[in-house]
DNA sequence: CTAGGGTTAG
C-alpha cells in the first residue's frame, strides 16, 4: 500500500483524476481493467459507501484541488450514487460545492442531483432558481433538467415544474429523450396523466424504453391498466422494467390473477425476474391463498440462484402463512441470518391468524428482548393473538403498553381487536364502554365486531338493538344481516330469521357471493353454493352423499339454524350440504392423495355447520383439513379444530 | 453526469 504523500505526489504529478484509480477497489469496478485505463472516472463503483468519498475527499484536499470543479463534479456524482444519507444534520454535499470558486455546469448539475436526492429535495429546485437568475452559477443544460424535474416529483411541485417545463422549451431541450422521460416522469407523479402522454404523442421518434416505461408507470398509478395494457403490447422492446411496472400495476389495482398470469408469459419468455417483481408475485400468492404457486415461485428463486434479501425471505414468510403452511414459515423465520422489523411483524400476524397466539407472543418478547422497536402493526398481531388464544388479562396489558410505553396511538384496528377480545370473553359490558369512550367517530366494524360477540355468546336483545342499528347505519351491507338473522336462528326465533332475510333481499342489499377453491392437478378450481358447473361434477355430488352416509353412520345430525327458515326442512338440509366449502372438500377427498392434507380457500367466515362437519370429516376420513376463511385459519384434524370452537 | 419500478404486514 503506497502512502499518502506518495499518493499526493503521484496525483501532483500525473492529472487530477488519476487518484480514482488509487482508491477504489479493483473489484468493485463496473467495468474491466482494459477500459478503465482509458476513463478514470469509470472506475467509481455503482455506488461508493460514504467511507469511500470521504477517502477521496481527502485525497482532494490533501492535493489542494477543491477548487477544481470538474474533480468536485465527480465527488458529487459519487455523492448523489452514495447508498448512505449524505445530509441529516449538516449538509455534506453543499459543503463540498461551496469550496469552489466558480463551479461549472458539471459541478452544480450533480449538486442538483444531490439536493434531489435528499431529504430536501425542494433545496435543488431553489439551486435551480438561483442558476437561472444568477451571473455567478453556469446556466442550464440538458443534463440539469432531468436531476431538477426529479426533485419536483418528489415534493409535488407542481407550478416549479411548470415553468421548467417551459424553460425547457425556450432553451430548446424539449427533444431530449432524458428530459421528456423526466417530465412525463413529473407529470405522473402530480397525477397529470393527460400531461403525460401528451409529451409521450409529441414526439415519436425521441423516444426509448425508459420513455415507453415512464409512461406505463403513469398508466399503472393512476389504474388505469387497461390503456398501459395497450401500450405493453405495442411497445417495440421490453425491459425487466417494463414487466415488473405491469405486474405491480396489475397486483396492486387487485387484479392478482392478471399479475400472476403476466409474470407466467415473462417467464415462459425466458425472462429473469427481479427482485420487486419476486416480492409482488408472491404477495398475489399469498392474497389468493395459492400454496401451489407460491411454491413454484420459490422454486424459481431457487433455480435462478437468486441472492436471499430480507424483504424477500419476508414475502415467503407470509406466503407460507396465508397458504396455511405456518411450520414453513417459522422455517424460513428461523433460518434468517438477519431479521428485521417487518419479517417479525409478518411472522407474528401469521401465527396469530393460526391460533398459534402463545408462540405470537413468545416472539413479541423476544422482539422487544432484541431491541427492535414495535410498530402499530406489530400491535395488531399481538392483540389478535390474545384474542385468540382468550388471553384478556395479556390482551389489556399490551394494549395499556402499547400506549404507554411506546407512545403509539390506537388506530381504528386496534380498537377493534379489543372489543373482539373482550366481546369473545364475554366481557361485554367493557366492550360497550371501549366503544363509546372512543370519541372519533366509532366504526361500523366496531360494533359489528360486538354484534359477532353478542352471536357467540347468545344476547339476543343486546344483538337486536345493535343489528338495527348497523343496517340502518348501512342498509346495501349483507353481513349485518347475516348476523342478526342467525342470532334469531340461535334463539330458534324463525319469524324473526325470516323477517331480517326479507329486509335484507327488499333493500337489495349488496349480497356477496361465497366462494370456496382448492388447488388440485395444477389447476385453481373455484366452488360457489350449489354449483353445477364442474367437469366432475356427478363424482362431487356422489361424494356429497357418501360423506352424509358416513357421517350419520358416526352420528352427525345437520344444524339448520343459519338458513333460509322458510323452505321445507329437507330442502335446507340440502341446501347446506351444497355450501362452497363442502363441493370443494368433496372435490379434494376425490382428487387428493389418501391421507394428504386438503386445503381449502374461502371468500366468507366458515358457517357453524360446516365447521362442525369439516371437524367430523377429519375424524372419519382421517384427512387434515386446512381451511383460511374470511378472517382466519382452521386447522381440521382428529374431529378437532385449531379455533377450538370459538370464531 | 442524465431516466424508469421501489414492492412486503392489519
Amino acid at each position: 500500500m503506497p502512502s499518502i504523500s506518495s499518493i499526493v505526489f503521484t496525483i501532483k504529478s500525473k492529472n487530477a483524476s488519476f487518484l480514482y484509480r488509487l482508491l477504489i477497489p479493483i473489484q468493485k469496478c463496473r467495468f474491466s481493467i482494459a477500459t478503465t485505463f482509458q476513463s478514470p472516472l469509470r472506475f467509481l463503483p455503482v455506488s461508493p459507501s460514504l467511507q469511500q468519498v470521504k477517502q477521496a475527499h481527502a485525497l482532494i484536499i490533501t492535493a489542494g484541488l477543491t477548487n477544481d470543479s470538474t474533480i468536485t463534479g465527480h465527488l458529487l456524482a459519487a455523492l448523489a450514487l452514495s447508498p448512505s444519507p449524505t445530509s441529516s444534520s449538516f449538509n455534506y454535499p453543499l459543503a463540498v460545492f461551496r469550496r469552489i470558486q466558480n463551479a461549472n455546469i458539471f459541478a452544480t448539475n450533480n449538486m442538483i442531483r444531490c439536493l434531489a436526492k435528499s431529504e430536501t429535495p425542494y433545496d435543488s429546485v431553489a439551486l435551480y432558481a438561483d442558476m437561472c437568475r444568477s451571473s455567478l452559477l453556469p446556466k442550464p443544460n440538458n443534463y440539469t433538467f432531468p436531476f431538477v424535474l426529479q426533485a419536483c416529483s418528489k415534493v409535488l411541485a407542481i407550478v416549479e415544474g411548470f415553468q421548467i417545463h417551459a424553460h425547457i422549451v425556450r432553451l430548446g431541450f424539449a427533444q431530449d429523450v432524458y428530459v421528456r422521460n423526466a417530465l412525463i416522469h413529473f407529470y405522473s407523479a402530480c397525477h397529470r396523466t393527460e400531461s403525460s402522454r401528451h409529451i409521450f404523442d409529441e414526439n415519436s421518434e425521441s423516444r426509448d424504453v425508459v420513455t415507453w416505461n415512464s409512461i406505463l408507470a403513469a398508466y399503472a398509478r393512476d389504474g388505469q391498466m387497461d390503456l398501459a395494457e395497450t401500450l405493453f403490447v405495442e411497445m417495440p422492446d421490453k425491459d425487466v422494467i417494463s414487466w415488473s411496472t405491469m405486474i405491480m400495476g396489475h397486483v396492486q389495482g387487485g387484479l392478482l390473477e392478471k399479475g400472476l398470469e403476466c409474470f407466467r408469459e415473462m417467464r415462459e419468455r425466458g425472462l429473469r425476474p427481479n427482485e420487486a417483481i419476486l416480492v409482488t408475485i408472491l404477495s398475489a400468492s399469498a392474497q389468493l391463498g395459492l400454496l401451489e404457486q407460491g411454491r413454484l415461485v420459490h422454486k424459481t428463486i431457487e433455480s435462478l440462484n437468486f441472492p436471499m434479501s430480507v424483504s424477500l425471505n419476508t414475502a415467503l414468510i407470509d406466503m407460507y402463512a396465508k397458504c396455511g403452511c405456518i411450520d414453513r414459515s417459522k422455517e424460513i423465520f428461523n433460518k434468517m441470518a438477519h431479521k428485521d422489523v417487518w419479517s417479525c411483524n409478518v411472522m407474528i400476524c401469521g401465527l396469530a391468524a393460526h391460533g398459534l397466539g402463545k408462540e405470537a407472543l413468545a416472539l413479541f418478547r423476544w422482539f422487544t428482548s432484541e431491541g427492535f422497536k414495535p410498530v402499530n402493526i406489530t400491535f395488531v398481531g399481538v392483540l389478535n393473538a390474545c384474542s385468540r388464544a382468550g388471553l384478556v388479562d395479556d390482551g389489556r396489558r399490551y394494549f395499556k403498553s402499547m400506549i404507554e410505553d411506546y407512545g403509539i396511538e390506537p388506530e381504528m384496528e386496534h380498537y377493534g381487536c379489543m372489543v373482539d377480545l373482550l366481546g369473545r370473553a364475554g366481557f361485554i359490558a367493557e366492550a360497550l364502554e371501549l366503544i363509546e369512550k372512543i370519541t372519533i367517530k366509532p366504526d361500523p366494524v366496531l360494533w359489528g365486531t360486538l354484534l359477532g360477540a353478542c352471536k357467540i355468546h347468545g344476547l339476543v336483545e343486546l344483538g337486536e338493538t345493535i343489528g338495527k342499528k348497523l343496517i340502518e347505519l348501512d342498509p346495501t351491507h349483507d353481513g349485518h344481516y347475516v348476523l342478526l338473522a342467525s342470532i334469531y336462528a340461535k334463539a330458534k326465533k324463525w319469524e324473526d330469521v325470516s323477517r331480517v332475510r326479507r329486509m335484507m333481499v327488499d333493500r337489495g342489499a349488496n349480497k356477496v357471493a361465497g366462494w370456496s377453491l382448492i388447488e388440485a392437478e395444477g389447476k385453481v378450481h373455484r366452488f360457489i353454493a350449489g354449483d353445477k358447473e364442474h367437469e366432475r361434477s356427478p363424482e362431487i355430488y356422489q361424494m356429497l352423499e357418501v360423506i352424509t352416509k358416513r357421517l350419520a353412520e358416526s352420528g352427525y345430525l345437520p344444524d339448520i339454524s343459519p338458513i333460509l327458515h322458510d323452505i321445507q326442512e329437507e330442502e335446507k338440509e340440502n341446501v347446506i350440504k351444497e355450501h362452497s366449502e363442502r363441493l370443494a372438500i368433496a372435490f379434494g377427498l376425490l382428487v387428493t392423495e389418501v391421507g394428504g392434507c386438503i386445503r381449502i380457500v374461502k371468500n366468507l367466515r366458515v358457517c357453524g355447520d360446516c365447521h362442525e362437519v369439516s371437524k367430523m370429516i377429519s375424524k372419519v376420513f382421517q384427512r387434515e383439513i386446512i381451511v383460511r376463511d374470511g378472517s382466519r385459519f382452521h386447522h381440521f384434524k382428529g374431529g378437532n379444530c385449531s379455533c377450538l370452537d370459538f370464531w
